[in-house]
RNA sequence: GGGCGAUUAGCUCAGUGGUAGAGCACUCGCUUCACACGCGAGGGGUCACUGGUUCGAACCCAGUAUCGCCCA
């Protein structure tokens, strides 16, 4: 054995031992390796125009226990990381940090240099091509911070395997799987009410909503029953501005104070447009004056009405979510076309403000606005309130409007193996409320682009029924600087030519395909049968409805089997005050200065403990657990290593050491049992508890006998439990202490802990019963009822303040006969630990143990 | 409003039918030849509440309360 220090550090740890990792590349893939020999990780990519946070050090950390632990059991691990650049954050950071935005009718310009003071209230408009650029080469500069971080914190990952969303091989991907949805009628167009955030002015998806609850108030107007008369019918709306939208007037068809009034019409004050008033059992007449005016539209219940009444349709808002310029057709007259032009180009809430104050004026007003807060629909990056309007959009089926693929998707929620099990009812929650397919296109500028064109007719007019989709081996494509196969560049924008779809995919559509992206999909076949469908999907429990369910969407619809066989949810960070960390909060620490303070496998210490899919609360008092074992497993391993405990095969004769080795035997199955159950935390928790007793107890026991004639049986009895102990332990803590464990690891044995074999109970067998030379020797009992006689002598000598070297004249054990057998055999290892000159033994029911000191003679 | 989870020592948390546990913190000790970033010992809990099942409940069942999250 070499290299055993003679006072052992942990400072430098994570540079040495990450440097020689990539060095020897132990976590690279092995690709000679067959699907069943293969454990892969669908690992999520973080988003790389955000920062790091400690969320992200706890779910990967947790991931990367179960790979190390994989690789220990035999498996060769697929462990790729990604990096998230798609969509909007990127877009925001890209226009922050360089002070630009992006103007798509702007040309390229290639000697764009970006300003050398960018001031981001002040962004200079810039071609889509060359923010594009700006956009990858910001992710570049992020990628390298993340992955120094992440070699930091150990994670085993293969570092040339890397992918990010937005390359080539994402981006073919991508529109391959798209084209591939269009070929098999999954993916389809419709012109259809969207939501639309007016700020981004992009379409947002069902997935990408939340509810926020907001002041409103509700204005009590009146219809007037005919032109001229002043009877009026009161309706109370939260969005007088939308008036000039009207389309009906809808109660519920028992409603007896409207039901005179179905099936005739009323006229919109003010535009005196003549609207129906209908009967439909949305309408809540407790709601309001439980008669409600239908707008193009107000919220998604006005979408309904529309549909299942079949009303028309009178769009007022515009995608800037401002009133639209022209004066309407379905509004006419002098005064009526006035108040609109009064409203038109005005902001919704301007709009509502001069609404409100020209219908009181000409006194369609009753009393005052009654004031509500009710939930508002928002996009979830959004800080607006989301209109509706009619758009024209790409749509991927997803169950969301067909009740046998519901059942298929819900029936592939309920194969998937979920951890911890109860997450799988987010699932079922979502699939059963999909109300609707998936709406993928996005109006945005750094995506993947919906890799189609539309043929241009005689008038120029787009015909989007017969979509030109390009071959496959012409990926990736842009439909906006790339032509359709076989036809002239010239024909672009011209009537019988072509147009490009403006659009580019949601970013779900991409992310939803990072295993075929990681695995080589259609690109590297061999890799990809070695590798799916996978083993694990990691991730966070807010997006279940989003990622984990449009991945399991995506391998459905492309390979009819699931993407993964497991998912792992993990946990919230928590703050001392149980709230989740967030930013916002200004409660963040950043994840560098946390691994340099407490050392990596510290912090590994802390996220390991959170048990999968629990809350966890940050907390540095469990680093600093985290960082004393760590200290503690190098002193003990150099204390047992130069002790000369370092040959495992040394012939095991004494009973106590025989009852450490079954109790040893036993933790390995237990550890093993939880970690195949993805509960590392359990491991880790069982592993720590017999280190502690191991190192407090055996080791004080056997210290004297491991001093001895290195011929001795006792002597090497005791060595070679030393030895087996610590080669064992050190591999179960190896998962989550991949630093201080390799450290040990190079003392004394060859090549790296990490590619050694994850222990089995049979690893070292203790003694039979039949060996005659220890009688009763497979007793793990032998340990704890030896503990407990320890423990009482150290009590008496702490209780008489004096050292633990004091001697201890005699000590009288009273007990069970079994018992008091069992300590016999222990007996010498137990007068050299507690310094005692001789012990007594009696029989009897309950254990009592008596210790008298020797007389002190200083 | 619907769903899921949590509630155990001052704190962070284990513990799925058989005498309430760990670490931290606290108290009192110990310069023990691996470790003072250490070692030893000690004090500390109506297991949120109310019922029920059971010989026996922190654990199973029903309900209540509080907190968190997801969905509407």
């Amino acid at each position: 054995m070499t290299g055993l220090p003679e006072k052992p550090t942990i400072a430098g740890i994570e540079q040495r031992w990450s440097r020689r990792w990539e060095e020897s590349g132990i976590y690279r893939f092995d690709r000679t390796k067959t699907r069943d020999q293969v454990y892969s990780i669908d690992t999520p990519p973080p988003t790389v125009s955000g920062s790091l946070h400690v969320g992200h050090v706890f779910s990967y950390t947790h991931t990367d226990c179960i790979a190390r632990f994989k690789r220990m059991r035999g498996f060769e691990v697929f462990y790729p990381m990604g990096w998230d650049d798609n969509g909007l954050p990127t877009e925001r950071r890209v226009q922050n940090y360089f002070g630009v935005r992006c103007d798509p009718s702007l040309p390229y310009d290639p000697d764009f240099t970006v300003p050398d003071e960018p001031d981001a209230k002040n962004q200079i408009p810039i071609s889509r091509r060359n923010f594009v650029q700006l956009c990858e080469r910001l992710t570049v500069e992020d990628e390298v911070v993340f992955e120094q971080l992440w070699r930091q914190l150990g994670l085993s990952i293969d570092w040339t395997q890397t992918y990010q969303t937005i390359d080539d091989i994402a981006r073919t991907a991508s529109q391959r799987a798209f084209l591939d949805n269009l070929a098999r009628g999954e993916a389809y167009q419709s012109e259809a009410p969207t939501l639309w955030d007016v700020t981004f002015k992009t379409a947002v998806a069902q997935a990408e909503l939340e509810d926020r609850e907001r002041e409103g108030a509700y204005h009590r107007i009146g219809f007037s029953l005919a032109a001229g008369a002043t009877d009026r019918v009161w309706i109370e709306t939260t969005r007088p501005e939308l008036l000039a939208a009207c389309v009906a007037l809808v109660a519920h068809p028992d409603d007896a104070r409207y039901a005179a009034l179905f099936g005739s019409t009323v006229l919109t004050p003010l535009f005196d447009v003549e609207v129906p008033v209908v009967a439909h059992h949305l309408a809540d007449p407790e709601k309001g004056s439980g008669i409600a005016m239908v707008c193009t539209f107000g919220d998604l219940t006005d979408v309904t009405w529309w549909r299942e009444l079949q009303l028309p349709t009178r769009p007022i808002i515009g995608w800037d979510g401002r009133i639209l310029r022209d004066v309407p057709d379905w509004i006419t007259g002098a005064q009526p076309s006035a108040l609109y032009e009064h409203i038109a180009g005005a902001t919704a809430h301007t709009a509502k403000e001069r609404m409100v104050s020209a219908l009181t004026e000409a006194g369609f007003v009753e009393g005052e606005p009654r004031k509500i807060t009710h939930p508002v629909k928002f996009f979830e990056k959004g800080e607006r309130p989301l209109e509706i309007v009619t758009t024209r959009q790409w749509y991927l089926t997803n169950g969301g409007r067909n009740p046998e693929l519901r059942e298929q998707l819900l029936e592939r929620g309920r194969q998937l193996r979920w951890h911890p099990e109860h997450m799988q009812v987010r699932y079922e929650n979502w699939v059963e409320g999909l109300n609707g397919d998936w709406l993928v296109s996005r109006q945005r500028f750094f995506g993947v682009p919906i890799p189609v064109w539309y043929p241009l007719d005689e008038t120029g007019q787009p015909r989007y029924d017969s979509p030109i989709v390009p071959t496959a081996d012409t990926l990736p494509i842009d439909p906006s600087s790339d032509t359709p196969p076989g036809l002239d560049p010239a024909l672009r924008g011209q009537p019988g030519g072509f147009m490009a779809d403006p659009d580019v995919m949601d970013t779900w559509a991409t992310s939803s395909l990072t295993p075929q992206i990681a695995g080589g999909w259609q690109r590297d076949t061999d890799l990809w049968n070695r590798i799916f469908p996978m083993d694990l999907r990691p991730q966070a429990h807010e997006i279940i409805r989003t990622w984990l369910f449009s991945t399991v969407v995506r391998s459905h619809l492309e390979f009819d089997c699931l993407p993964w066989t497991d998912v792992a949810i993990s946990g919230w960070i928590l703050d001392p005050d149980r709230k989740k960390m967030s930013k916002s909060k200004g409660n963040v620490v950043t994840p560098v200065d946390l691994l340099a303070e407490h050392g990596s496998d510290a912090v590994r210490y802390w996220a390991a403990s959170g048990r999968p899919g629990t809350d966890t609360a940050f907390d540095v008092g469990q680093m600093k657990i985290g960082r004393r074992l760590a200290i503690k497993i190098l002193n003990a391993s150099r204390f047992v290593l130069g002790n000369g405990a370092t040959d495992t095969n040394g012939a095991v004769t004494q009973p106590l050491d025989a009852a450490l080795l079954v109790n040893l035997a036993d933790l390995v199955i237990k550890a093993t049992d939880a970690m195949e159950n993805y509960n590392y935390a359990r491991a880790l928790e069982l592993t720590e508890t017999f280190f502690w007793s191991f190192t407090d107890d055996y080791v004080e026991l056997v210290k004297e006998r491991s001093y001895g004639d290195a011929t001795d049986p006792r002597t090497v009895s005791a060595r070679a439990t030393l030895a087996i102990t610590l080669d064992t332990l050190l591999r179960l803590f190896a998962p989550v202490l991949p630093f201080v464990t390799e450290e040990v690891w190079s003392w004394w044995r060859e090549g790296s802990i990490h590619a050694s074999a994850w222990p089995t109970p049979d690893d070292r067998s203790p003694p039979t019963t039949g060996d005659a030379a220890i009688p009763g020797s497979v007793d793990g009992r032998l340990l704890g009822d030896v503990a407990t006689v320890l423990s009482a002598i150290r009590r008496v000598k702490s209780e008489a303040k004096v050292s633990m070297k004091a001697a201890v004249a005699s000590v009288s054990i009273h007990g069970p006969q079994d018992l008091l057998d069992r300590i016999k055999m222990a007996e010498p290892d137990l007068a050299s630990a507690g310094r005692v000159e001789s012990f007594t033994y009696s029989v009897g029911e309950e254990m009592v143990i008596r210790s008298t000191l020797a007389d002190v003679t200083d």
